[in-house]
RNA sequence: ACGACCGUAGCUCAGUUGGUUAGAGCACUACCUUGACAUGGUAGGGGUCGGUGGUUCGAAUCCACUCGGUCGUACCA
């Protein structure tokens, strides 16, 4: 292996010989299948931070099951996400100063599809630099020509059911994207408006009422003015009529309880076409239903020439001058009112009356909300289920068309009286209606919402409606891995479609983690300049480059400057190269339960030298097993060291959490368990220790278990991370593999390791404890006596009992070698200690001789600090065990340990107070 | 307004049914270029676990209230 390690040279590398090779097809076809859907991605640019971090955990997941046996498929895709796409495409052609009109809608769509070859084809890219293993050749679209037959099957089946209708009703409008847009797609948030109060005079002469109203425009559509039928102050008035001023409409005056006798003026204008309470209120009523705004929100001609033509927002201005030119306008005040945006236009949404199609959920859902309740589906973390049952429970029918031409087209089709006619081709429609070719039908011209097809995604991928082996074999699948944004849009209606069309929910489990958000918690978006690219992490970038790609073709170009200024303070330096497998251990370190995560830069870095650490670990068991005896044959002599028998030890539980830490979706838990023992254990003792039977004069048999040792147990430490970090795993394992042993052509599709109980050594582990405790000791007293490193030390043992004799005769070298010291003399009765330090190991004293080698004060003062800190355990103890409550009530196990503590540390302390006294006496 | 989640070291995070002296990484201090690694080694400093009250022999952990933050849902024109 290379001395440095170079992430960029070895991924590229792996990545096309791990895919030309077929590895990522579904292998062990008789086995459990395995199976997850990619939450397709929108081609709508590139993947986000986020992707990256769903498709690490996903993967991670993939090549576990994958190792261990599972008949795994990932199933890769995209999504055409139908408003968002067009956009991305209109705005293209806006700065060439076309619109989608100029092209008409077929050159559009040639267009949206060009778009939709390049952005499809960056998104596969980035996920193979992220080291993804989806089975490439299954990969689908959502409007490929088999989805788009089984959204048409979908649609005819629920239309025939009376699951779909068409029906004229108020629904959200964006009068920017000319469309219908669902309740989901409509965000609220808190604005500052005004509340004007304005007089309606009774069309007896008789006086007027005052109304109060956040939207004065809407009086032009007007129906009625409403006021609470137990209102005193309005009872009178109820059924006469009030003549709408500038309109000279005449309007009733109508009581519903709906009406809030506290709020305002108790009058309320009601305007049933253009808002959703006076849509109903107008339906209980029988109020005719006025429509006065055009598809742009501008007055239409229903309203009185004066206003015609006018956006809503300078009718709304001139009705205010006219109202004040009348003196009708009683009051102004300032109010804060939710208004509603599109989540892509951001532009105020009205509510319109036009035709649309609809989905009947109701019947949907009941199933649905049974699937969650009775286990079938189980959400990871289980308060998302909280969630999901508020919305099912409260769920409205699903507005499906929309005014776009980028998606599925609707498959209805209607005569020239309008009649419609539902059918999967007009040829069916003709058929089914023995309609002759004489009579002229023209095609819906609407699209589905792009979750429609979507909902459908865990079996339109698997070939739905054809009843393929995959399809029979992977669905449901095993586990949906998505953010909570989408619970509604998305994995609520797969599993209601889902269980409507194939019997079956569409995964068993749903694993819902968190958003990535940047170093400073806030969210990551476009708009904030704060968004990075997972390829920039992985291949680094120039601080110019991250300012011209943050600042590059946005939406409010004003605010580059602050991005720009921003961007420079925070990456000085630019980014520098972590490496794949750095950024998924960074990911997976951070994937703790459902909690939002805040990408840190330190932590990146600090497991891109974990892969240094495990680098240059590989590096250093190659140099002393390659061309050596590493024990392969099973007939050889070998011998095992202590430390060989524990580092297995260690191996056997650690194997073991990390099992169960996958299983749970713990991926911090696991990625922790792993460096810690490839760190801390293997690398920071086990090679330390291997190193003086190696090098020293040890047997033949012996050299060969130690190299035994270090290469298996490095061998499955690899095939443990893989699944996290599958680059470096590759590379060292191609290397280390043989000599342990091993004859795969590759890591992949190598068994995941599993825990052998029987090969826990509870006596080495104990023992190694022993030596690591002495070695400790010794470097504490070093350090603290600024003793230099080098400097050997003769030591002197005292207190021994017979355990403390037996480790100390096995475990010499590896004492001599870790804590260098020049001899270890053990005393005899008749022997007394020279002045010395003292450590402790149990009841065993560690003494080294401080004859010019440390100052008396220093060393008091350490011996103090040690015999502080043990008189506060000690006084802790002595409260607890003197109280009788804990005695009494306390499980005896629980009291017995307490017991044990206190006596170890009242030895301690009486050791280190003779050693104190004796040292003061010097 | 209701609901969910979060608040643990300077920073990013663990802490599984209450029971070792509350842990890790980064950052920090000191010493060390020792033959895998200075993207390193050894040792060390640093937290009364947001606050108050309660349950308990025992609370970071359970309960109540409270403060702060994030998000979701529903909102009175």
């Amino acid at each position: 292996m290379e001395k440095h390690f170079d992430p960029n040279s070895i991924e590229t590398k792996w990545y096309q010989t791990w895919e030309n090779k077929g590895y990522f097809k579904p292998q062990n076809p008789d086995a459990a299948p395995y199976s997850i859907m990619i939450p397709p991605p929108n081609v709508t640019g590139s993947l986000h931070m986020g992707h990256a971090f769903q498709d690490t955990i996903m993967d991670t997941l993939i090549r576990y099951h994958r190792m261990k046996g599972d008949s795994t498929l990932w199933q890769p895709g995209t999504d055409h996400a139908g408003i968002a796409t067009q956009m991305v495409v209109e705005r293209q052609l806006a700065a060439q100063g076309l619109s989608r009109h100029d092209l008409g809608r077929e050159k559009f769509i040639d267009k949206i599809w060009e778009w939709k070859e390049e952005s499809g084809g960056t998104i596969t890219k980035q996920l193979r630099r992220m080291g993804a293993s989806p089975d490439w050749s299954r990969e689908r679209f959502t409007m490929d020509e088999g989805l788009s037959e089984a959204v048409k099957e979908v649609f005819v089946k629920l239309y025939e059911e009376d699951l779909i209708y068409r029906g004229k009703r108020l629904v959200n409008w964006d009068p920017v994207l000319h469309t219908a847009v669902s309740d989901l797609e409509v965000i609220s948030t808190e604005e500052q408006g005004s509340l004007w109060h304005m007089r309606y005079p009774l069309s007896d002469g008789s006086g007027h009422l005052v109304v109060a109203t956040t939207r004065p425009e809407t009086m032009l559509g007007d129906q009625a003015v409403a006021v609470h039928p137990d209102d005193e102050r309005y009872q009178h008035l109820v059924g006469k009529t009030i003549t709408l001023p500038l309109v000279g409409r005449e309007i009733p005056i109508i009581a519903d309880d709906y009406v809030d006798l506290e709020f305002g003026t108790g009058c309320v204008k009601i305007t049933p076409a253009h808002d959703f309470n006076d849509y109903e209120m107008g339906k209980r009523h029988n109020l005719p239903m006025l429509n006065i705004l055009t598809v742009d929100a501008a007055i239409n001609d229903e309203a009185p020439e004066k206003y015609q033509g006018l956006d809503r927002f300078e009718a709304r201005k001139q009705i205010i001058v006219d109202l004040e030119a009348l003196e009708l306008m009683e009051d102004i005040k300032p109010h804060t009112l939710m208004v509603p945006r599109g989540d892509r236009s951001h532009a105020v949404i009205e509510p319109f009356l036009t035709d649309q199609w609809y989905v009947a959920v109701e019947s949907l859902a009941k199933p649905a909300i049974d699937a969650v309740k009775n286990g079938d589906i189980e959400f990871v973390p289980k308060n998302w289920e909280n969630t999901y049952f508020e919305w099912m429970n409260n769920i409205q029918d699903w507005c499906i068309s929309r005014q776009i031409w980028w998606g599925h087209r609707i498959p209805a089709w209607y005569d020239e009286s309008g009649k419609v006619y539902v059918g999967r081709t007009e040829l069916e429609v003709r058929e089914k209606h023995q309609l002759s070719s004489d009579v002229v039908l023209n095609q819906d011209e609407d699209v589905l919402d792009t979750w429609f097809s979507s909902a459908l995604w865990t079996f339109t991928t698997l070939d739905w409606p054809e009843k393929t082996p995959e399809l029979e074999k992977f669905h449901p699948t095993s586990v949906l891995v998505t953010g909570f944004d989408i619970i509604f849009f998305w994995v609520a209606r797969m599993i209601m479609m889902g269980l409507k069309f194939t019997g079956e929910v569409p995964f068993k489990q749903i694993y819902v983690h968190g958003l990535v958000k940047d170093g400073e918690g806030q969210k990551m978006s476009k708009s904030k300049g704060n968004v990075l690219d997972p390829i920039d992490l992985i291949d680094g970038i120039e601080l110019e480059d991250l300012v011209k790609k943050r600042t590059y073709g946005m939406m409010q170009p004003e605010k580059a400057s602050k991005i720009e200024k921003a961007t420079r303070k925070q990456f000085a330096d630019g980014i520098p190269a972590f490496g794949t497998d750095a950024i998924r251990f960074t990911f997976a370190s951070l994937a703790s339960t459902g909690r939002d995560i805040q990408f840190d830069l330190n932590r990146a870095e600090g497991y891109r030298n974990f892969c240094n650490k495990l680098w240059n670990a590989t590096r250093y068991v190659l140099m002393n097993t390659e061309g050596y005896d590493t024990g392969v044959d099973p007939k050889s002599e070998i011998e095992l060291s202590l430390a060989d028998r524990w580092i297995v030890s260690r191996l056997q539980q650690v194997e073991a959490d990390v099992a169960k830490h996958f299983d749970a979706y713990r991926f911090d838990l696991a990625a922790n368990a792993l460096y810690e023992f490839t760190w801390n254990e293997y690398c920071d003792w086990y090679l330390e220790l291997a190193k003086p039977i190696l090098t020293q004069d040890s047997s033949e048999a012996a050299k060969r278990g130690t190299r035994k040792t270090l290469v298996r147990v490095l061998e499955t430490i690899l095939r443990l991370l893989h699944p996290i970090t599958p680059f470096i795993t590759e590379e060292a394992w191609q290397a280390v593999a043989p000599l342990a042993g091993k004859q795969g052509d590759t890591i992949m599709l190598e068994p995941y390791p599993e825990a052998d109980d029987s090969k826990v050594d509870q006596e080495a582990i104990s023992e190694l404890e022993w030596v690591k405790t002495f070695i400790i000791g010794v470097r504490k007293i070093r350090s603290e006596m600024d003793i230099a490193p080098s400097k050997a030390l003769p030591v002197f043992l005292e207190g021994l009992t017979a355990q403390d004799t037996q480790w100390l005769n096995n475990n010499k070298r590896y004492l001599l070698a870790l804590a260098k010291l020049a001899s270890i003399e053990v005393l005899g009765a008749a022997n007394t200690a020279p002045e010395s330090a003292v450590a402790l190991v149990g009841e065993m004293k560690v003494l080294i001789p401080i004859a010019g080698l440390i100052d008396k004060e220093a060393e008091l003062a350490r011996l103090s600090k040690e015999m502080g800190k043990l008189q506060n355990e000690i006084k802790r103890l002595g409260g607890k065990l003197n109280n009788a409550g804990f005695v009494a009530k306390a499980p005896e196990a629980v009291v017995a340990k307490e017991r044990e503590k206190l006596a170890g540390y009242q030895t301690a302390l009486n050791n280190l107070e003779t050693q104190y006294e004796k040292i003061q006496q010097i």
